[in-house]
RNA sequence: GGUGGGAUAGUCAAGUGGCCAACGACGGCAGACUGUAAAUCUGCUCCCUAUGGGUUCAGAGGUUCGACUCCUCUUCCCACCA
């Protein structure tokens, strides 16, 4: 029993400090039905959670499954501050109302796969406002500036000259804090958060909590690019909103190398079943885009339904495999004659005539299924079925 | 506070009086090839019913037949020194 939830915990991790604090608890659970907590913290600063998020979320689900009570930190303190950090842009200082609609999109979000009966939504304005200037002195008198130095991030700048603001380093100890706080017995967070999530073991330590954190780190899930880190503004993001088509594109349209990333950090197959379809795929018995096929289905349907999932490939396959055209297509019309560019542009498959006159030079411009190349053309009374490239479909009726 | 350097298309980055709608790289789009991809090859990548016209090189003025390039001021960045 142990020895599986174990192996279901340590999947994906990037890094574990304190096994053994993990496996007494899981030991305790197990023996006396003792519950735990794991703590994860969330920036309330961008509502829409992508795959990359839930990465985490997954690994918190899986606790529950083991006896944790998650402790779903929502940092809604630093982010009514606003951030200084200097490597991206800086952070919007966001008004309560925006926090909370954020919290609750955020909320709804998260549980489509944590358990919410075993979550608590905690946030750190409840304690760190209460901290006081005197608290806060206290904290930061914990640690030197050389310990601060020694983050990665922190030295590189220092190194660079890069500036640091001083709030920079507060921002560790304020999370730390939060631990102390929580009593927390397990932290979760991405590999970029160790600094952070080891800050919270050594407060917990000054602070007389007993026992001290064990931190589990997950990798950053890649976007799908397969380079970058999964993130929003980079535009290489599965948002667990998106549409199932939308969805089940974009997990197809991944590298065959990177689906295995992703099956090991998202999907819910044993590892043992992973290993089977990597080694068919090696073997050449599997072919690969039938196991990505699967795996798109699968992440379709956690977040919208079977149904959805199964409908969202037979729409792509009639799209792409058999090049038909999409059963939802946006419809316009328009009176009397239209030029072919202009008409594009209308139907926002092509942002200006400019580009859509090259695009028609081109050959990328169809009209009901026929390529055409006359940058003229007039269309006059009927109905078309306009499309650019592969994927831009549009329907004009013409008056 | 002082002294220098800089701001060019989505990003990085050439261009130092006409040959500039502006080299190149990345990104993006499209075509070929495929598995929908990836890799590769090719083309395109400010706007406009276009073998032409318009608006661009931080902003505002000026010099000049002509300015991204020279001058003045403004704004913002960066480096060194305090």
């Amino acid at each position: 029993m142990l020895e599986i939830a174990l192996n279901e915990i340590r999947r994906g991790c990037a890094e574990i400090i304190d096994e053994e604090r993990i496996i007494k608890l899981l030991k305790a659970y197990y023996d006396e039905a003792k519950t735990y907590t794991v703590k994860a913290g969330f920036d309330p600063t961008a509502p829409d959670l992508h795959l990359g998020h839930t990465v985490l979320l997954q690994k918190l689900a899986t606790f529950q499954k083991y006896g944790a009570t998650v402790q779903f930190l929502i940092g809604d303190f630093t982010a009514a501050i606003g951030d200084p950090t200097g490597k991206s842009a800086t952070r919007k200082v966001l008004s309560n109302e925006d926090i909370a609609k954020n919290i609750s999109s955020y909320t709804t979000q998260a549980f489509k796969i944590l358990d919410e009966s075993k979550t608590e939504i905690v946030y750190n304005k409840e304690w760190l406002e209460a901290l006081g200037a005197l608290g806060m002195l206290q904290l930061t008198s914990n640690l030197t500036v050389a310990r601060m130095l020694e983050r990665d991030d922190f030295s590189k700048r220092y190194a660079s000259q890069t500036p640091i603001a001083v709030s920079e380093f507060i921002y560790p100890l304020l999370q730390g804090y939060d631990s102390v706080h929580l009593k927390s017995d397990i932290e979760i967070g991405g590999t970029d958060q160790k600094f952070n999530l080891l800050m919270g073991r050594q407060l917990q330590k000054v602070y007389e909590v007993k026992k001290q954190q064990a931190v589990l780190m997950m990798p950053i899930l890649e976007g799908l690019d397969g380079v970058q880190k999964m993130s929003k503004s980079l535009a290489n993001y599965i948002g667990v909103t998106d549409e199932p088509n939308d969805m089940f594109g974009k997990v197809l349209s991944i590298s065959d190398d990177l689906m295995w990333r992703y099956f090991e950090l998202l999907s819910t197959r044993t590892l043992e079943d992973i290993a089977s379809l990597k080694a068919g795929v090696e073997d050449g018995s599997l072919h690969p885009k039938k196991v990505k096929e699967d795996l798109a289905l699968e992440i379709t349907a956690r977040f919208h339904s079977q149904e959805d999932a199964s409908s969202a490939k037979a729409e792509f396959e009639k799209i792409h495999s058999k090049s038909q055209i999409p059963t939802d297509i946006q419809e316009f019309s328009c009176e009397g004659e239209i030029w072919i560019a202009k008409a594009l542009v209308d139907c926002n498959i092509e942002p200006s005539t400019s580009q859509a006159r090259r695009d028609i030079k081109q050959g990328a411009v169809k009209i009901n299924q026929e390529k055409i190349s006359d940058i003229q053309l007039q269309l006059t009374g009927g109905e078309y079925i306009l499309q650019v490239g592969k994927r831009k479909f549009a329907k004009l009726k013409v008056n």
